[in-house]
DNA sequence: ACGCATCGTGTATGCTATACGCACAGGGGT
DNA sequence: ACCCCTGTGCGTATAGCATACACGATGCGT
């Protein structure tokens, strides 16, 4: 395999894999794996045991090849969990909003991406250094720009408006996203939260934490509720704020 | 050392430690180390030499003590961690800003959160599971909460607004957040912003990412601005709707 | 049929977290 | 003054980790 020099200067190994810049070998043996092989067990694995038991060895098991067998396809293991990341990213969601139902968009968009995060937690614990240069998340911010493509935003604007919104995901599924979300999900969320205030209250010195108290004391964290609908809903009104702002100037 | 039970019922070892539930001993010959010391060697450790490379020998080294010697006051390395995060986020900034003042207020806590990142950018990195319940997070978001105090919100959507912010500085300082703040801060940040720019126009496909490649086009990453100021204001312009929205309502 | 790029992998190295047990310190109760 | 018992520091040992390197096998281009 050698490098397409057509596209991309010289960028690294994983990135080169994940935009398909690699030639096919010519002379050698037909690879018995391949880097899809390897990403998609890695990401199993991750799944099922979690990132902190992820190894080299784990994955090579999974796929009955030898450890120092992952090296001819991946470079090191900083470089598969960049490509974990990115591939379980996914393709986002075809939005037929356009124009004036970017709220919709937005929304389906948002409640897609939580539920990336919810599918594979260990994502929010890998941090891939600087901007973004990889297809799959990419490809989430270019499906929320688009949707916003009839709002009449610069294209600066736009592009603050789905920080502000990769942020607001990210942080609640973060925060909040432990529990898996397969069976039972409203009432494990409900369960998490009741104990979460129970254990706030207890631990909180009322004194040093007044706001904070009045949260308790208000039942924030008891009532079962869909938090992440919300706090969204929010969002979205201070975006259609800045849209309606643009619109009538 | 033995657990205080008047207070929080049975805490993992590291709350305890963080909320100062923790007797002293009385028997035993004085500790020459500390869970403090400890956390501010690990801290200064990975401020330095990054994340990646902190380990508890290397602790143990900076501190003249044997590594196992670091677990009389640890328990685990992911405890240590966690202590990491929460002693850096250090204590917030005193508001003055009270009533209609709160965008002032937290434009300036947003500013000062930021701050903490950009100085252990490590803190990105480590994931603690489940809603904080740690003295120093929680700090923080005590802080804003009191600065929304006049607004009339309800206290969950104060804590909306609070999640809002925090994932906006949190998205923000990951992405662009790899430079060091020391010297040179918006120059560096330039040179940085520019080259992603046609990193990114190399790489990605016009066809397949139109709106993406509006946003290049316009030169969103060539110019140097400050992106974190500009967004902010947009983030609290969303707000200030819903401030005004229930305020006359 | 030869050569050579590429593949899979066994071995080895140095690092990692951490369980366990020992030696010792020094205040509390007698 | 004595002992005991809790707490402390740490040496040793183990299991796991990422990964460098060298070797043999493979099969296309010539």
């Amino acid at each position: 395999m050698t490098t397409s020099e057509h596209r991309g200067g010289d960028l690294p190994h994983g990135l080169e894999v994940l935009w398909d810049l690699r030639e096919k070998a010519q002379r050698g043996p037909r690879e018995g794996l391949s880097v899809e092989r390897i990403v998609a067990a890695a990401i199993a694995s991750a799944d099922e045991d979690g990132l902190a038991s992820l190894s080299m060895a784990r994955v090579a098991k999974r796929l009955d090849f030898a450890t120092m067998s992952l090296y001819r396809h991946v470079s090191s293991k900083d470089e598969l969990q960049m490509l974990m990341v990115d591939v379980a990213y996914g393709t986002p969601p075809v939005l037929t909003e356009t124009g004036d139902e970017w709220r919709a968009g937005l929304e389906k968009w948002a409640r897609a991406f939580l539920e990336v995060f919810r599918a594979h937690p260990w994502m929010l614990q890998i941090t891939v250094a600087g901007p973004p240069l990889e297809p799959g998340q990419l490809s989430w911010l270019e499906c929320g720009l688009r949707t916003l493509g009839g709002t009449g935003l610069r294209p600066d604007e736009k592009l603050s408006v789905m920080l502000l919104m990769i942020g607001y995901v990210r942080t609640n599924a973060q925060l909040f996203g432990s529990s898996p979300a397969v069976d039972g999900e409203d009432a494990a969320d409900a369960d998490l939260m009741a104990s979460y205030g129970k254990m706030l209250a207890n631990i909180v010195a009322r004194d040093a934490f007044p706001a904070l108290s009045e949260l308790i004391e208000a039942h924030t964290f008891d009532e079962p509720k869909d938090d992440f609908g919300f706090g969204l809903e929010r969002v979205l009104d201070g975006i259609d704020a800045l849209v309606r702002s643009r619109v009538t100037q």
